[in-house]
DNA sequence: ACAATGACATAAG
DNA sequence: GCTTATGCCATTG
């Protein structure tokens, strides 16, 4: 495992129930703002067994994007859908309602935890 | 070291 | 809003 894909693990851990986050989002908050790509290559990477809330990362249209066997869109929907998000007629969520403004300093913290 | 590969983003038509 | 073209860059073979 990278560090890049370590910090992306703790990024997308600290979105709240509920609330989303893109993956453009989970790359600036990671410290990669132009990096929205490898934050899907260490997503499609993610063990299941790390009890990372993947899906609460979608792309920047509000649409689901993935493409692993395990985590399909329709799994991906079923999940989010059971924390309260509405997908609205066309299939993509609302930023207004769902997404997570993130405060810089928290993760900042987060991710200087993690090097300790 | 090099080239190919995406769970992306954004601008343009 | 949808489709296409371009840029991006960490990962992987």
């Amino acid at each position: 495992m990278t560090p890049l894909t370590q910090r992306v693990y703790a990024v997308v851990s600290a979105i709240p129930r509920g609330r989303i986050l893109s993956y453009g989002n989970v790359a600036a908050l990671a410290g990669r703002p132009r990096a929205p790509r490898a934050v899907g290559a260490a997503l499609s990477a993610l063990p299941d067994d790390m009890n990372v809330p993947w899906w609460r990362v979608v792309n920047s249209a509000g649409r689901i994007s993935t493409s692993a066997i395990h985590h399909t869109a329709q799994v991906q929907m079923a999940l989010l859908e059971d924390e309260g998000i509405v997908f609205s007629t066309g299939g993509h969520i609302d930023w207004d309602r769902f997404g997570w403004s993130a405060d810089h300093e928290v993760i900042d913290r987060i991710i200087e935890e993690l090097d300790t």
